[in-house]
DNA sequence: TTGTATGCGTTATCAC
DNA sequence: GTGATAACGCATACAA
């Protein structure tokens, strides 16, 4: 079957047709419908907004020449007129990382439920280009911005300006302490523990850790969610089961694991700070031929790209990330639509990010 | 190191306030900062937008008072009057696969550099929703749309429609023969013949192929690019070092390399329809500790999410995918900017989308 | 129920 | 140089 000729073969991309055509049309206003229909544009503007002070005739005869006629709605103009565009902007360091694009599918999910449209931008970690940024979503009318901040991010004063300009805007991951705002967070500590909860509750007790580099608070975080679970369940703290290595590097997590497996002092379970760590690991196991989950459990934070290989069945609604994003759309549209009512109580979020990633049964 | 006291840590998480503020600002415009120097608002906006009309004082006393009152320009407002947004509107599949991201990325980077703004849309492979997307595009005044259809788009009318209005178009990708537009698409049958010549080149000839279902048009194009590599260079084709296989998974490929390899019709180098797969040959490879690139040469197309895994160098910008978005965008700002002359000849742009992934020296 | 007039914030075309 | 004024496309208070 693989044997075909291939002479007369025409790759598909070659059958692609290059015609020119082009025609500039200026676009049909209400403007247009009323004159021909010798009503005045109040009524005809009346008529497509489903307004209750109309006859039911006039309506019927704007909607049919309005649909002849080509008519669209230009929702700049109509921006201009309801101080409201329903667009949310948001700003991620990249989309490029699956956390952040499962979050603004989520923040976008929950928009799109109530009619607005979600404006992307990305900063590429660039303080200036944040600032940049965020005053284009400012000056564009934006219903409300969502930021995570890049990394250089240090001063929030570009942030504080347009919040002093009366626009609604959220954190979200990336967040400041020092902004009076809602956040929505990930609760490391929470969430660390609750997955070797998970695990413990599953009988196992000789759990190892494999995390990055203690210095970074993140990395803190979830290994002392690992030992406030242990404690809990006074299971002794083993210090030859946890391991910090230096970088989230497969190969490192690969070879820490491998160590830690051939020095005879085997987990029943390992608790992993994220899944490229976990890759390592599972990769390592394949080799050294562990059965996954019988002989080894393993389980941990599930927010980067390797997680649907490592767990295929694993959908972009289950992850944390898309579930941090719904939350962050909820808040800010609550807040919006708060804003007549000069209400709004600043909330901050923390989501529990479990996911577990091959557990025992 | 790893023993610290956990009893009075204060996970981050929870050192984030909650307080209470709002204030609903009116935005200062052109008026007020006229009124206030007792000037005409159109003074004011040639002041601000840097005209040569304009005295050297007027324009500086302007400046100031613009900046004490913190005043910012309204784009909407100018969108309308401009009749243009500086905008351009992207319709994907998805966000969340790399491929796809990537193509946003370098769309994004072209836009960026003459000061235009991308709005992002994902149609989730939703026909209907695909429809409405680009119905909110067209009636928001973006200045172009680059679209890449889901799956389950067989008619074109949407897209038709938009053209008719007179706003320019872009496929990419994931195109329409019907639509007579500029597209740009990668070229499978090139971009694989340019790989397995990458490899021949460097002394290979016993070229493996390990590819998805010749069924697919994709598959068939890097299939016979792979062939016709083989034939110029008069390198005879051995059907048992051309494994087809039923799904783009992990483990199939794997297994299918893993078969080969045993089988001692051993290939010197294998060329992988996509990286997905090429990560199941690595991971037999390590198995087998088979040394990767001296003993065995892996390379293919790099479209996937797991390239950087494979390939940890590898950064964004080399992807063709953002070669794909960053041409796209050139072609529709081309097309943008010549609207007016009105001679504009829609091209079709094909990209190889070479990347090796582990070539041997 | 419909029409008139005004305004949203900005730019552009005239005058002066 | 600067100032009125008319657009851009739409919505609405008010009048009829």
């Amino acid at each position: 079957m693989l044997d075909r000729k291939i002479f007369f073969y025409i790759p598909s991309t070659f059958k692609l047709n290059n015609k020119i055509a082009f025609n500039m049309k200026k676009s049909v206003t209400i403007k247009d419908i009323a004159k021909e229909l010798n009503v005045s544009i109040a009524t005809v503007s009346r008529a497509l907004r489903n307004s209750s002070e109309i006859s039911k005739e006039t309506k019927k005869a704007v909607l049919k020449l309005a649909k002849e006629m080509d008519y669209h709605p230009n929702l700049v103009a109509r921006s201009l007129i309801n101080k409201s565009s329903r667009v949310l902007g948001v700003v991620v360091p990249t989309i490029n990382r699956q956390f952040w694009s499962n979050s603004i599918s989520g923040i976008e999910n929950e928009a799109y439920k109530v009619g607005y449209k979600v404006m992307i931008f990305q900063s590429a970690e660039s303080y200036q280009k944040e600032v940049e940024i965020v005053e284009i979503l400012a000056n564009s009318m934006v219903d409300g911005i969502l930021i995570a901040f890049s990394k250089e991010t240090q001063d929030f004063a570009h942030v504080q300006h347009v919040v002093d300009r009366g626009i609604p805007v959220l954190l979200f991951e990336r967040v400041s302490e020092f902004l009076q705002l809602s956040k929505v967070v990930t609760d490391d500590f929470l969430g660390a523990k609750t997955i070797v909860n998970h695990l413990i509750e599953r009988g196992k007790n000789r759990i190892a850790y494999i995390g990055g580099p203690l210095s970074l608070t993140v990395c803190m975080d979830r290994f002392l969610g690992y030992k406030s679970a242990l404690l809990e369940n006074k299971i002794p703290f083993d210090e030859k089961l946890a391991i910090e290595i230096s970088d989230f590097n497969v190969e490192y997590a690969g070879r820490a694991f491998k160590e830690l497996w051939e020095s005879g002092n085997r987990p029943d379970a390992v608790f992993c700070f994220a899944d490229v760590l976990a890759l390592g690991v599972l990769a390592v196991s394949k080799e050294l031929k562990i059965k996954i989950p019988f002989e080894l459990a393993i389980a941990g934070f599930g927010n980067d790209e390797i997680a649907k290989y490592v767990s295929p069945s694993l959908t972009t609604m289950d992850q944390p990330s898309f579930q941090i994003g719904q939350l962050a759309a909820k808040l800010i549209l609550e807040q919006i639509n708060s804003e007549e009512k000069d209400d709004f109580l600043f909330k901050t979020e923390i989501i529990k990010p479990v996911l577990v990633i091959r557990e025992s049964t």
